[in-house]
DNA sequence: CGGATGTTGTGATAAATTTCACAATATTAG
DNA sequence: CTAATATTGTGAAATTTATCACAACATCCG
């Protein structure tokens, strides 16, 4: 079909995921995997994965299956990953230093080829090889280094502050660490992660969803329960 | 209505989202907020705040809105932070480093108090007031610490076996970090981050979703197009 | 007091997403 | 070649999720 318009969000998540899993694939030797064999692995339905891949081809071989490396490099093409991108980091704090030694972003395709603080101890040391730069220094080396993508692992206090400066360089894509609300521009993607929510949303189910279940169980027992 | 069953994932973590908002909003000093304000500051409608909030129970005031307290005390009950958990983490590596030292796990009432990795170099070193124990251990110090939810921050090569680990032990809520395809038994919520893919959502609204928003940019401009 | 305004909670409706069902077609074994 | 088997791609159906529309009621202002 190759329609690219109003492909869901969760989709591409999912795309991601599945690349993932055909990179373990290759690893092991395996050639071909049927999108049954697929979906058990990572715990997707085989129909959800045949139609998320329908959004952008035929990339399978009826009664076969799909042969993995060229899967994976359709995916990768379709999530633009087959080429590396510039990402700028900002906050050389705990998480930031995490996020710079991460081997998984080199691995992926994602260089972070500049680092930015406020905090003076901190400019002008050299981290994994980066110099920390003051934000002043944004925009020069957003540019010189044509950094597409911005990583915020600044406080929450400062973080609006740091988006509104990446965007204003230019930068079209920011992944935000700071749990805060933050707002961007018509045309800027933005994405979330609040590492405290996911495990707000842990304790929930700890506290509820379990509960339940347990009773869900007990009635089933009780009934032998066609429970709808 | 205060239904419990069958609530939306996604709808506990915007509850996070609001609970995290409302904390904001209490610091700025007001003491009643509107749906509809609160939707606006965190990019929701205002009906669907009023909608996730009606499964639990009637918590506004009409013609008036939510004491913001109030509310969040709510929320708060609803996610069970209204508690303190205590939290194990696995692998002290640069990213288990920095969630160690995390402050926002702490604010939020989640307490990391044990540390495991198999590198012998680390084990018994101090970290944050933590000494860093041989995964060996692992049963003894979830027992005694009463620990309910594990992070997962070592290699996807053994995240499976760590994983496996912490839920033999009783552990049912796991946050995994490691970027690898985890599965885990009936009655343990399982929640993934994995940093890469974000970045890879990223990559596919820079190289697709960018030129159709330009193209439909184009259309309005043509068709003078009443869009919002 | 009374009308204008503001806001919640929710049934109804719309939209989006997932799953089902199956035609089409390739492969294998005899 | 033929029958049995495997698997894709996709229209249709089912399910889930989000939005709308509005009754009910509180508050404000004159």
């Amino acid at each position: 079909m190759s329609d690219k318009r109003k492909i869901a969000e969760a989709a591409i998540v999912r795309l991601s995921v599945y690349n993932r899993a055909l990179g373990e694939i290759e690893k092991e030797g395996l050639e071909i995997i049927s999108s049954d064999e697929l979906g058990d692995r990572i715990g997707y339905h085989a129909t959800q994965i045949r139609k998320d891949l329908s959004c952008f081809g035929e990339f399978g071989e009826v009664g076969k299956g799909y042969f993995v490396r060229d899967l994976r490099d359709a995916i990768s093409r379709i999530l633009g990953v087959d080429r590396k991108w510039n990402v700028a980091l900002a906050g050389a704090g705990h998480l930031g230093s995490a996020l710079l030694a991460y081997p998984g972003f080199r691995q992926r395709g994602f260089n972070i080829v500049a680092v930015f603080d406020n905090d003076l101890a901190k400019i002008g040391k050299k981290w994994e090889g980066i110099v920390i730069q003051d934000t002043s220094e944004l925009a020069k080396t957003v540019k010189e280094q044509d950094i597409r993508i911005g990583i915020i692992a600044v406080s929450p206090q400062v973080s609006q502050e740091i988006v509104d400066t990446l965007t204003s360089c230019g930068v079209r894509a920011i992944l935000n660490f700071a749990p805060a609300s933050i707002t961007v521009g018509e045309g800027v993607e933005l994405r979330n992660v609040d590492l405290a929510t996911e495990l707000e949303c842990l304790s929930y189910f700890l506290t509820n969803e379990a509960e339940v279940r347990t009773e869900v169980l007990r009635k089933i027992k009780n009934n032998n329960g066609e429970g709808g």
